[in-house]
DNA sequence: AAAGTGATCATG
DNA sequence: ATGATCACTTTG
């Protein structure tokens, strides 16, 4: 059972959200457990080129956490109830996300973060250097299924037929 | 099919 | 300051 390193988190989202599919997801709780969940499900948004993406209209305070070196989390609020949780991944300067949309036992976004307590507190933290949320690898191969990403009727066309959403099989 | 819920961002 | 808009979920 291993810890990725740093470069795991600096490819593009792209190549992130393959290789986080299958990964464990690993949130302290309040009382000091560890919830594990494997990742079943997840989206990548690749930068201000993206017109899905939170930053296609440039930096913002909100979006500010994406344009950080790979390897955070951005969390943020949608609908006023549901708080959703990316992983910040590429080089600085390039904001990019890979959105977690299921793990195991909990299929949605605003479901998993519910589950596993995960909310607006946990934004900016590092995946590396906290031990409140990080990722492991214990070598499981998941095959991959493509789709258009969900919930993204805002974006262009172009976009929304993109192949960017990635479900383990 | 539609409400529920509040932060965020573009307007003025 | 105000208002539209949401990377959604649940209920009917």
């Amino acid at each position: 059972m291993r810890k990725p390193e740093l470069s795991f988190y600096l490819q593009d989202a792209y190549e992130a959200a393959r290789a986080i599919c299958g990964k464990i997801l690993c949130v302290r709780q309040a009382d000091g457990s560890v919830l594990r969940r494997r990742i079943t499900e997840t989206e990548c948004y690749m930068g201000e080129e993206d017109s899905a993406c939170h930053a296609h209209r440039g930096r913002t305070s909100r979006t500010d956490v994406m344009y950080r070196q790979g390897g955070v989390a951005y969390v943020y609020l949608c609908y006023g109830m549901h708080n959703m949780l990316n992983i910040v991944t590429g080089e600085e300067g390039h904001p990019q996300a890979v959105l977690i949309r299921g793990v195991e036992g909990a299929s949605g976004p605003g479901r998993l973060t519910k589950l596993l307590g995960i909310d607006r507190s946990f934004n900016g933290v590092s995946f590396l250097d906290s031990d409140r949320i990080w990722l492991e690898d214990d070598s499981f191969k998941s095959t991959l299924k493509e789709t258009p990403r969900i919930g993204i009727g805002y974006a262009t066309e172009e976009d929304q037929k993109k192949l960017w959403r990635f479900v383990v099989v």
